[in-house]
DNA sequence: ACCTATTAATAAGA
DNA sequence: TTCTTATTAATAGGT
């Protein structure tokens, strides 16, 4: 239809192919858009030249995702399924382990040990103990840097007291108040000045320890 | 084009209708390859009729969902995205928690204490040495429940025994052997037969409680 | 489906 | 790109 009839083969001049594809293009979105009026169908046409340049058609009142998902319907769903079952599949697995970090947790806390049974309980208390220790051993290696930390900073501020008395040609003894008065969270066990494992005990931490405490919302995710 | 030119508006007559979408959908699919042949573009068209029936095209050497891909990144992404990094989200979320979850475990047997300060150490050291308690009650719970029903098996076996000799008409003592000899994990305990907490340490789990083993995979997912 | 009069699309040129 | 127009292609209505 035309000066001559054309053979349906990639047309070799480029600005002729470019010209074509622009006429022929208008020709099918036209046809399309008259397809939907005509018949009430539901048309979504994508189309890229060879020159990368994009055009689309949609039929009016809807949208290419609409068409899409229920393309995907039609087909039997698979043009994201894939992907979409994988990360599913990645977030199920992702739950589940969660679920047992937190069963484990539980456990570890003394709860829920109805499922275990004697072996597992065994193993879990030794592992508790020994936990129990480490955690004892670190607590007593930090008091004991700070008392040393603390220990020095009196002694130097003590130093630094009797310069100045010499200095000054005074003979007196530090008071007592002269030494760093920085906050800090085990300012009360220091000052008490007593020795001994039982010392750390005296400050009881009522709360839990939150480490775990985010919250767990699932998202709701669901395809189409 | 055809006998009487027609107004493009929806077609009333529900055979019409059908028999021009048939037709015209025809002519559209053939003008669409003509296209991809002759200009070498990228088409892809996605046709619902009125009643639901589903027709495609696509160039090619190439797929719906390639061309599906090149739209969304021609369009700036966005068809999918939006569920697609909603999924992220949460996968990250998940993550994070799993690793939270973790680092209490690991911390929670003992393990990177560095990281606490010497408040939440004495939290953690209170929470395990509660947990180790409540694990050793629950473990000589079962223990003794378990101890007192073989203690009945014994009982009833002995009486059994007995009542058989007496039956028999004869007074021996049951033979030390002659027990429930059903394996169970607290066998060993049960038969050395002495009691006491000590009773409970000389086996020793030398594994790990292997509670949260499960490997951690993030499958590679991305988009397109 | 097929036919064909008629309209619509479009190739080539400007 | 757009217009023009000769020519081919699509198709409406009927079989």
């Amino acid at each position: 239809m035309g000066r001559g009839k054309i053979e349906i083969k990639r047309i070799e001049n480029a600005t002729n192919r470019q010209v074509t594809y622009s006429k022929r293009r208008t020709g099918i979105l036209k046809k399309a858009k008259e397809l939907t009026v005509l018949c009430d169908a539901q048309v979504a046409i994508i189309m890229f030249s060879a020159t990368g340049k994009y055009h689309e058609f949609c039929s009016p009142s809807t949208d290419i995702k609409s068409i899409l998902d229920r393309y995907q319907q039609a087909m039997g769903a698979s043009l994201w399924t894939e992907q979409y079952e994988n990360m599913q599949r990645t977030l199920s697995h992702l739950k589940e382990i969660n679920r047992n970090l937190r069963t484990e947790i539980r456990q570890r806390m003394g709860e829920d040990l109805e499922a275990l049974d004697i072996e597992q309980l065994r193993g879990l208390e030794q592992n508790v103990d020994a936990a129990l220790k480490e955690v004892r051993g670190r607590k007593y290696h930090i008091i004991g840097t700070q008392t040393d930390t603390y220990k020095k900073k009196v002694k130097n501020s003590v130093e630094a007291y009797k310069h100045l008395m010499q200095e000054l040609g005074m003979h007196e003894e530090p008071a007592i108040g002269f030494v760093d008065n920085a906050p800090g969270p085990w300012e009360g066990a220091v000052s008490l000045g007593v020795g001994g494992a039982d010392m750390y005990a005296f400050r009881v931490v009522p709360s839990q320890p939150n480490l775990h405490g985010m919250a767990y919302g699932s998202h709701d995710l669901r395809l189409g």
